[in-house]
RNA sequence: GGCGACGUAGCCAAGUGGUAAGGCACGGGUCUGCAAAACCCUGACCGUGGGUUCGAUUCCCACCGUCGCCUCCA
């Protein structure tokens, strides 16, 4: 079996091949830190960590980048406005970013270069592009001329004819002085009292694109092997890398590209400036379970569809983490019978037909199918039989297998750990245990009912009571 | 206007040229003191109209509907 995934560039399905044998070098767009995330950016970064996690499990060495812009219009704006440096207004945002990382169980990257912190190497690279010929200054800055690199257009599929300023009525209105419409800033002049850099290119500050391409190629090389982003970043963002960073090595600058679709509310694209978004902090707030949001944004839609935010969803979501916790748990606490292989079989058999649906462009929707339908066969088989300990073991490779991709499981374990019982609970539970040796159902009944109260659900099995959250 | 995507049961959603995975919800059962968990049973002919084909939900065309990108938004 090999990954294979669906290549923006050349439209089909491409299997990983790393330029350096067993090492895939990934590069994922990141943040702009300059306000909290919101679930539709953390649905493109949770595909990404699937990803991540994928090629992990297929290839002996995995790196990850993933950028923090740390300068930009909006950041620089409010810094002023603020009083502040750049790295102060930045600050909180990043704190906020990594803390939601953590709440969703984003595995961290290998590096997460700053913009601010890569301005050398920017400045080198235009200066390459200048001595290439492809760039010209005005007075806004140093620009790259599209027409200088004829392969341009050629992620996004638009045609040159087609590109029409204004079009999505997004131009700024002081944009700067352009030869084209389609060229892009690589270096922005600014004042002496405005944030910026001085360097051998004048005092300035860089355009957003060539950052990425400067850090990538600072920390990945100048070819690297998956580059993914949101598909709002194709064009002009992607289509722009490319030009300035084969302009510059004459290289191939990625090999495969990767574009998350986007994450909608009320069917529409979920964004600050429409006003349709959540982020995880209110979520949490509400009493949504991060294993449940992880779950649905991972799971709801194939990475190439678009999903919609919805309530019914996510409660599905959430009782689709608790059977797979409830798997989990009745596997691990079988003891040990005998016999049982056509338990173990069928524990295989799913195993594989998910790391098929996986290979198959990341098909989540159709992996966990997989892994549903092997846990209906698998409680009905337990029924009947306590297998060996060699085929629990297989069980539970299912289970770890699958989830080393879904990652929902340690979100709910954190979960569990955090919420200990109080005095008051355990002596409730207690009671209760209590009354029904004596065979009290009511009042057994009505201890339950006032423990659901307090948020605890009991339950009673062969084993005895036990409680979870509700 | 240009480029592109999508439209599958109440909701979410895979998928295939030969009569549709999975999750949630609903209803009926088994088990249980009751409940929970688990299991069993029950539901769609795949937007509309054409075409290609022995046969299409799956290929082609048109139409309707929804959405995305078209300069700094994941």
């Amino acid at each position: 079996m090999s990954l294979r995934l669906h290549d923006t560039l050349t439209r089909r399905l491409q299997t990983v091949t790393p330029l350096e044998p067993g090492h895939v070098r990934l590069y994922t767009c990141g943040p702009t830190v300059w306000n909290r995330a919101h679930i539709g950016n953390f649905r493109t970064f949770l595909f990404e960590d699937v990803l991540r996690r994928w090629l992990e499990r297929s290839f002996p060495r995995v790196t990850h980048v993933m950028n923090l812009t740390d300068v930009d219009d909006r950041l620089i704006h409010n810094a002023t406005e603020h009083h502040q440096r750049l790295a102060e207004e930045t600050a909180p945002w990043i704190e906020g970013f990594f803390a939601d990382l953590d709440t969703l169980g984003i595995r961290r990257a290998h590096h997460y270069p700053r913009a601010t912190g890569y301005i050398e190497e920017m400045v080198t690279l235009i200066e390459r592009l200048e001595a290439k010929g492809v760039t010209y200054r005005s007075d806004g800055g140093i620009y790259f001329r599209i027409a200088g690199f004829p392969r341009y257009g050629r992620l996004s599929g638009i045609p040159a004819a087609g590109l029409v300023a204004g079009r999505s009525g997004r131009v700024d209105a002081d944009d700067y002085t352009k030869e084209d419409a389609r060229d892009f800033a690589l270096w922005k002049t600014v004042g002496p009292d405005d944030i910026g850099w001085d360097t051998r290119l004048g005092r300035g500050r860089p355009g957003w694109h060539i950052e990425c391409s400067a850090m990538s190629m600072a920390l990945l090389g100048e070819s690297l092997d998956i580059h993914c982003g949101g598909v709002d970043n194709i064009f002009p963002h992607h289509e722009n890398e490319i030009a300035q960073s084969e302009a510059a090595t004459g290289k191939p600058f990625v090999r495969i590209w990767c574009h998350g679709e986007h994450l909608t509310m009320n069917r529409e694209k979920m964004a600050k400036r429409l006003g349709n978004f959540r982020t995880l902090p209110d979520l949490l707030a509400a009493g949504y379970r991060p294993a449940a949001i992880r779950y649905l944004l991972i799971t709801g839609a194939h990475y190439r569809r678009t999903l919609d935010w919805d309530e019914a969803p996510l409660r599905a979501a959430d009782e689709a983490v608790g059977r797979l916790t409830e798997f989990r748990d009745r596997v691990r606490s079988l003891g040990a019978g005998s016999g049982g292989e056509e338990i173990g079989a069928r524990a295989a058999a799913a195993a594989d037909a998910f790391a098929r649906a996986m290979d198959d462009d990341l098909n989540v929707p159709e992996a966990v199918g997989h892994l549903f339908g092997a846990i209906r066969d698998l409680n009905r088989l337990l029924d009947a039989v306590t297998p060996s300990v060699a085929v629990r073991q297989q069980l539970i490779a299912l289970v770890e297998e699958a989830d080393a991709v879904l990652g929902v499981l340690p979100l709910v374990d954190r979960e569990r750990a955090a919420s200990a019982l109080s005095p008051e609970d355990e002596e409730l539970l207690a009671r209760r245990v209590a009354v029904r040796a004596a065979r009290d159902f009511a009042e057994s009944d009505r201890i339950r009912a006032q423990l659901l109260e307090r948020g605890i659900m009991v339950e009673d099995t062969a084993q005895g009571q036990r409680w979870k959250r509700a």
